[in-house]
DNA sequence: GTAGGGTTAG
């Protein structure tokens, strides 16, 4: 009884019955049904097994089972079902409404329903409504489980409601909202208006079924209807059609909404205010309100999770992480969602570790993750490129009963493929039960990532031959694939067909990519007249692709006028140098390139680890301080000395100039670290025996010279090596690489 | 039997 206060009246009730000398049937039912109605399933058990066989009925039965119902144990409940007729006590109506209550809650209930049926059936309760209606529900509720062929169970549930002899409210709704969810709203809508009696509740559902379509008009019609019909609307009217116009992005109408409920719900209760005003912090955070949504959640005087949730994740959408980290402290309580929404956007800020420990904090406090947590855990792991913890959670995720989940399988596709395991993610697209356009999306990107920018176009064009619509991502991976595998025509087919087939108008970051793929195959007459054309003002992703391009061949006017440009926009940007001095190092101008580091270092702009390099007419040359005490150096010169001496040996390279260049001190070191690392790993791979892949995880930022070594020692030793870079991946296989060589 | 807060792809 320790659970228990010593006040309340379940522990008197229970004092009082442990004195009974002989505690009657009704005593002991009556307690069982107050200790399961609290939660504490154990005492009621307890109760029941202390119970001879002699002196127990069904009521004692269904007590027990009904308890285990409630208690969200459905395997309890059918269990004991199944004991109750082995000892041989006769179910009644109420016994099958409380099993098939419970068998909604089993994962694989999908032939017990038949089972169940044929009992009902047998029994000759198959008239009563309460039972009937539990097994409409439980047949409904089978359908929508994703595992399970819906329209044979759609039809069982539907015959046994057509041959019911007494419908009631609930059989009606019930059979609504199982069309609902499955997707069928308008077998729903027909449902509804063969209802005689205009029933709140099943109207609600049907705006809420609308709602999640995106149907905003029709859920707006069915409201008005609801109105003049004088239907009672309540708080999930509201929060209905609030949240139409949050998903819309309509303010307006929202607005119109929130003074309609100002000016006719009189004095509402607070239990209507507490659904609408979170409603309404949801609607303004979208419509780019925030101020609003905060004024709304701060004048609240009882907030509740669904509150502090809705202004958590309104910090998150914005980016605003470290409010959204401040509000994530500050909440009195979490569920799973909270942790969820923290976890994937850490994730998605780049902060792959922070979200994994967030993860294992969340288990750790006793939340079971559900599967959008493992699919921000997993696009942690992408982010990281860890792959062996991705693995890990790809096999948690399967024994928790998740593998066919689709938003954990998309982030998995993109694990894998960011890990370097492209096989991996592929026959993952391929055997997920089913797909959506983010998996074709992920995999598209992912074959692009990894320089296979035929395959990529290819599959799109399958995805398309399946009659799925791209949306704007689709085009921003094409088109990165069209770049890559130098497919300037059918990239500018698509960039074309974007809005000339599909209406979706190009972003600036489709436009970028454009630029990109004509810059890269030298149409730079192309190139500016687009840029001339643009319907907004050009931002700093256009010249950055622009003097990308000019990198590649060696443009200089046109290169510095993008440099220009984007020293105006973000004057802090190291890209933009490196590139610069890359461009002058093209066509060998070294006083410029010089020039363009003094530059720098007197704007004090911060190079990001990496090396210096550049490819010129097949003559590797290599920056390198100055400085021959440094061990460092001295480790780089000694690789690049054998290197340059095994390609020259083999013909690979004519030629290898080491030109000799002054770094910053605290550049030195991560420079110079990240260089010999990568042809340490080259050195490695020469030694390796023939007919070995080998992959290299570690993020190795790929230059220009390392580039030529993985692509001599693929040739010379004859394997596969698979090395990330960033985001992408490079195949060496052959002397060549899957990127085509875009170096 | 209905609602308000979430995820995955660039």
């Amino acid at each position: 009884m320790d659970v228990y206060s010593k006040s309340s009246k379940i522990y008197l009730a229970h004092q009082l019955f442990d004195e009974i000398p002989q505690p009657d049937i009704v005593a002991r039912t009556t307690l069982i049904h107050a200790h399961s109605a609290s939660g504490n399933l154990k005492m009621a058990r307890d109760i029941f097994s202390k119970t001879p066989l002699s002196m127990r009925d069904t009521v004692f039965y269904n007590a027990m089972i009904t308890g285990y119902s409630h208690n969200d144990d459905g395997y309890g409940a059918v269990a004991l079902f199944n004991d109750m007729r082995r000892d041989g006590f006769r179910p009644d109506g109420f016994t099958f409404t409380s099993v098939l209550g419970a068998l909604a809650l089993i994962a694989d209930y999908e032939r017990q329903c038949q089972q169940m049926h044929c009992m009902v059936v047998k029994s000759g309760t198959g008239f009563v409504t309460s039972v009937l209606n539990a097994l409409i529900s439980v047949y409904v509720k089978c359908a929508s489980s994703p595992s399970v062929l819906s329209t044979s169970l759609l039809i069982s549930a539907r015959k046994v409601f057509d041959e019911m002899p007494q419908k009631d409210e609930l059989s009606w709704t019930t059979m609504i909202t199982g069309y609902i969810r499955n997707d069928d709203l308008d077998a729903a809508r027909e449902f509804l208006d063969g209802m005689c009696e205009k029933l709140g509740v099943a109207w609600n559902a049907m705006i809420s079924g609308y709602v999640h379509q995106g149907l905003i008009q029709e859920a707006f019609e069915m409201f008005k209807k609801m109105q003049s019909l004088e239907i009672q609307l309540d708080k999930f009217t509201f929060t209905n059609v609030i949240s139409a116009c949050a998903n819309a992005g309509l303010i307006q109408l929202g607005k119109q909404v929130h003074g309609y409920i100002l000016r006719a719900m009189g004095k509402p209760t607070p239990d209507f205010s507490l659904s609408v005003n979170n409603a309404l912090i949801t609607l303004y955070w979208k419509c780019g309100k925030a101020g609003e949504a905060l004024e709304i959640f701060n004048k609240m005087p009882v907030r509740d999770l669904v509150s502090w949730n809705a202004i958590l994740s309104g910090y998150v959408n914005v980016g605003q992480i470290d409010e959204a980290r401040t509000i994530f402290g500050e909440m009195p309580e979490r569920n799973v969602l909270t942790w969820t929404v923290m976890i994937s956007a850490l994730a998605q800020n780049g902060l792959g570790e922070e979200s994994l420990k967030l993860f294992s904090q969340m288990r750790l406090e006793g939340f079971e993750p559900c599967d959008y947590a493992f699919a921000g855990a997993i696009t942690s792991c992408a982010v990281l490129g860890a792959l062996e913890n991705g693995r890990q959670l790809h096999a948690q995720l399967v024994r928790s009963g998740f593998d066919s989940s689709l938003s954990a399988g998309n982030s998995m596709i993109t694990m894998y493929a960011r890990c370097g395991v492209l096989e991996a993610a592929h026959s993952l697209f391929l055997t997920m039960p089913c797909v959506d356009l983010v998996s074709w999306n992920a995999m598209i990107a992912a074959l692009g990532q990894h320089g296979y920018g035929a395959q990529a176009v290819e599959l799109y064009e399958q995805m398309l031959k399946e009659g799925i619509l791209p949306d704007r991502i689709s085009f921003l991976t094409v088109l990165s694939a069209c770049n890559h595998a130098g497919l300037v025509k059918e990239g500018h087919q698509y960039f074309d067909s974007m809005y000339g087939v599909y209406g979706i108008t190009p972003g600036e970051d489709h436009y970028a990519r454009l630029i990109d793929l004509l810059c890269r195959s030298g149409k730079f007459s192309q190139a500016k007249a687009v840029i001339d054309s643009l319907p907004f003002k050009p931002g700093a992703p256009i010249w950055e692709a622009l003097l990308a391009g000019c990198r590649i061949h060696g443009i200089i006017d046109l290169g510095i006028e993008a440099a220009e440009r984007l020293f105006e926009l973000i004057p802090q940007h190291d890209g933009t140098y490196v590139l610069l001095s890359n461009m002058y190092a093209t066509v060998g101008r070294w006083n410029e390139v010089a020039e363009v580091r003094k530059l720098m270092r007197d704007r004090g702009v911060k190079k990001e680890p990496g090396c210096s390099w550049i490819d010129v007419e097949n003559k590797v040359h290599v920056f390198l301080v100055d400085d021959t005490l440094h061990p460092e150096v001295q480790a780089v010169y000694n690789y690049l000395e054998q290197l340059g001496l095994e390609m020259r040996k083999l013909g690979y390279v004519p030629d290898t100039k080491f030109v000799l260049h002054d770094m910053e001190s605290d550049q030195k070191e991560s420079v110079l670290s990240t260089h010999s690392e990568k042809l340490a790993v080259a050195f490695g791979l020469m030694k390796l025996p023939r007919g070995t892949t080998v992959r290299v995880f570690k993020n190795l930022r790929i230059c220009g010279d390392c580039h030529n070594s993985f692509k001599f020692i693929s040739e010379v030793v004859g394997r596969e090596i698979v090395v990330r870079d960033g985001k992408r991946f490079h195949h060496f296989k052959d002397g060549k690489c899957s990127c085509g060589d875009y170096w």
